[in-house]
DNA sequence: CTCCAGGTATAACAGAGTTATGGTTGACTG
DNA sequence: CAGTCAACCATAACTCTGTTATACCTGGAG
């Protein structure tokens, strides 16, 4: 079993812990014993609980980009807005507690994923601090402005004022603020998507039509993911299925 | 010194702990030497680390009620809910490790503040799962429907989407995801706030303007909050200046 | 064969929350 | 007024965490 072997399983069975059993038990002897190793193998890969955090955030976000990265390109820009806003907001619903961590919500042990960690490790010119999902949300909106759907401004301000309404939604919704089930999206998410096009330039119409065409389009694809029970896909990870439960802390 | 006076000087100390050296500070050996007691205090007067947490949490959202209680209502609703997010932000910039408790993104020692305990201690029937800061949304949003500013919709929806893009900017911002310097109140809150007034149904002119009318009144308001160098103020806490440092973990 | 470097297990250490215990205090009560 | 009792608290221990020091492999290079 090589050195990176392990250092990949530890991030592993961090992100499986993680799920099951919430931060508390994110802790370096029960990783230790997952994976049929001593506590010092943290140290030896990571350096220390605080590094193998970071690296879970990483993990976290790279399963963000990898759900948004499956998002269709089609020829309704704002649609695919809309798509995108349910792939975040899936992933996130889908195992919460990696969501917290990603993106500093939780600190297992007290050790924050800091976001200085999170970007200095590797030097991919990742746009904005790290976050993948930030541009996914420029090019639609460039795409919309393209189209004369939104108003003739800067891609990164559209982006920008939708992230934070999307994240704040997200957030909002897995700590509990808006009740437990799906009712958040029709009530809030989406009718914030539709005021959101509006304001950026849309016709009422146009934008409530994406809406539904998005609604529709991804409960398809929900539906066509067999082997899942209607969970989102990652690409990436074959056999490991760490979306699907959603257990409370 | 009577009981209680000990359980308040606890919280006082854990807040004042907080701000100066973030979550893992927030220990009880160090809270009971701050305040001239043994650890036992926390276990008498809460019962553990975790229920002192939650009672920092409740402090927290004291606190943004406070603040948003101080906003004036003046006669352009829009113009109150803009003045409500400089607010909202500027208390979670005062003391961003109190926000991110407040709202369960941080957890010292593990503890991460629950939703259900935040509520259950007092039934004093919050709104919305102990915020009662949404309350304040709602109302503005209230006014801007009955003005015809906002189509005529529920308050709540209109609500909940403001609080959504709120939070969600705050939380970007405190998080570092847009950058240090008050750069995203101009290229990111304030054109966020237009495009939801927009997409609600007020005039851009109307809703710029409003915007405009709100910066304004908040420099001034911060300049006359002599005592203070430019911070909020807390209505309740007489001596104690909680806000004024942003540390960083 | 020797040496060496990386990885590991073991065991100990330091620092957290928690708890068992006994002592002090103060008010109520017969 | 003396006794009693409940609340509170200080001390010291206990448990569990991250961390580190140390010695032991193991495999390949010279």
């Amino acid at each position: 079993m090589s050195g990176s072997e392990v250092k990949a399983k530890l991030v592993d069975a961090a992100v499986r812990l993680l799920a099951e059993g919430g931060p508390e038990t994110l802790q370096a002897r029960k990783l230790a014993a997952e994976v049929g190793a001593s506590t010092m193998a943290v140290y030896t890969h990571f350096g220390g609980m605080g590094a193998l955090v970071d690296a879970v955030a990483r993990e976290g976000f790279r399963q963000l980009s990898a759900n948004l990265a499956q998002v269709p390109v089609t020829a309704d820009p704002i649609a695919d807005i809309f798509a995108q806003a349910l792939a975040y907001r899936a992933t996130a619903v889908g195992n919460p507690q990696l969501f917290a961590v990603t993106f500093g919500q939780s600190s297992p042990g007290g050790k924050r994923a800091s976001l200085q960690n999170l970007t200095a490790e590797e030097n991919r010119s990742k746009p904005h601090d790290g976050l993948e999902a930030f541009g996914y949300l420029e090019r639609s909106s460039a795409r919309a402005i393209e189209a004369g759907r939104f108003h003739p401004i800067e891609p990164f301000t559209a982006a920008a004022q939708l992230w934070s309404a999307l994240h704040g939604y997200v957030t909002l919704e897995t700590s509990g603020h808006f009740g437990d089930d799906e009712q958040g999206i029709v009530h809030i998410l989406m009718p914030l998507g539709v005021t959101l096009a509006v304001g950026l330039g849309d016709t009422m119409d146009a934008a409530q039509r994406s809406a539904a065409v998005a609604r529709t389009t991804w409960s398809d694809a929900q539906r066509n993911a067999n082997g899942h029970s209607g969970d989102v896909q990652v690409t990436s990870e074959p056999a490991q299925a760490t979306f699907g439960r959603a257990p409370d802390v």
